[in-house]
DNA sequence: CGCCTGCTTGATCACAGTCAAAAACGGTGG
DNA sequence: CCACCGTTTTTGACTGTGATCAAGCAGGCG
């Protein structure tokens, strides 16, 4: 049911499981979030060649950073979820090279990069986010090893588990089940796939048991099963509890 | 022929193409690779699962990161060439969540979590590294295209021209030509595919006049054509000058 | 009700994987 | 200098996963 947890913030949410933060740190992290902006679908948070103006932060929805190919062709590089923050030093780069964008309507705050340095001034604070930040690159890694070396099902199956304790810590489940604003483009975008190819890994995941998905929420039926296909290892999320 | 130029700190060359370093920072950054370790091919500076202590600096050779599955295949995840660095707040993470290993024979030294500190206390020297840590992000981000959506030969073209801008940088290129210590088992890992795969994709790429490897060293004979193959944009290397 | 987007299906093709063996290379020691 | 041995590269025959192209089918929404 909670699938938008009323009053909770994700990037504090998140970040708790980081550091034990100060009542400051919290209060400077809420006011951070007052100046948001609601997106729709398939919009450019930041387009690829653009000088960076600060810092996104996603509150409500799925957006991701992409690269696109002269022919057209996607290749999604990282999905952000609600407390998902772009790269902290990013100002320190005259022009993206890789653009960012969003998959669902989103909720989505800006920090001036004076912000950024603000939070960053606060240690704990600072320890948090750069934790967050090296969390955010071991996806990336695990992401490589997927593509890389991940039969199409094992894919699915290791990018279905990763959001399912990526999402958790950020109240974002209902036990094994959670929203997925996905299409299966969006889906063969980020596994280096095929829609057609998608679409029947996931028919084959379906008639095996695992899960279920329809009308953009995934239950997972069968997480040990789920866990063995994708030899999912969330060590890499290092989240404070187990999977 | 300058394949190791003698005197002279690949990290300091690095890094000076991306801040303009006080003479301090500069002596600093010198002081730091005393304690250097010279260690054979294929050995794990850190594995998986092991608590990181340090932070580690390739001075000669190539190393990498990379994680094995179950069944043993290997996924390589980026390369360390000379000049390249560790994350630099990976002290914060309790466990290795992937190993960092030697490709070729390798000088590297093991910065302590103190001098790490020492360094980032200094601005520029800070902005430096920490701009080095943002390219080496988008680098892993412009792997996991390669390997989701490029073909064989386009992928090892892809690899070829960055390391001809990486190496170049740090002054291990003669015009287009490098040493690249890989087999081609290395290289299959590298790019998701497998050896034989690599050995006839390279075979063509040869008969096609693109390049030349042979006893360790790469020739690219026709740059142009190399990066019309692989789409190169170097703009994700961040470089001063262009390609 | 009708349209658009996203999902599903079918037939065919090709890129890359697998397995296995042979050849070439490079280093070592006699 | 040469014979030997392990590693790396190369080759061949065959297989299979996933791509391509194209058409039809929901189902949500104005």
């Amino acid at each position: 049911m909670q699938t938008s947890p009323a009053g909770t913030n994700p990037l504090l949410a998140k970040l708790s499981t980081y550091a034990d933060l100060d009542v400051e740190d919290r209060m400077l992290l809420r006011e951070v979030c007052a100046d948001v902006r609601y997106v729709t679908a398939n919009t450019d948070l930041i387009s690829q060649g653009d000088a960076p103006e600060g810092v996104f932060l996603v509150l409500e929805g799925f957006a991701c950073r992409y690269k696109l190919r002269q022919t057209g062709v996607r290749q999604i590089m990282a999905y952000l979820v609600p407390g998902d923050l772009g790269d902290l030093d990013v100002t320190l780069l005259d022009r993206m090279d890789h653009a960012i964008g969003t998959l669902s309507a989103c909720t989505v705050a800006r920090l001036a990069p004076e912000t950024v340095q603000a939070l960053l001034r606060r240690p704990k604070l600072a320890a948090a986010l750069r934790k967050s930040a090296l969390v955010d690159e071991a996806t990336a890694r695990e992401w490589l090893v997927n593509v890389g070396r991940r039969s199409a099902p094992e894919r699915i199956a290791h990018l279905f588990c990763e959001l399912l304790g990526r999402l958790r810590v950020i109240g974002y489940t209902d036990g094994n089940s959670y929203m997925l604003p996905l299409t299966q483009v969006d889906l063969a975008d980020t596994t280096g796939l095929t829609s057609v190819h998608i679409n029947r890994s996931l028919q084959d995941m379906r008639k095996a048991g695992l899960i279920e998905l329809r009308r953009r929420r995934l239950t997972i039926l069968d997480l040990p099963g789920l866990v063995q296909l994708a030899e999912f290892d969330p060590s890499y999320l290092h989240l404070a509890s187990g999977a």
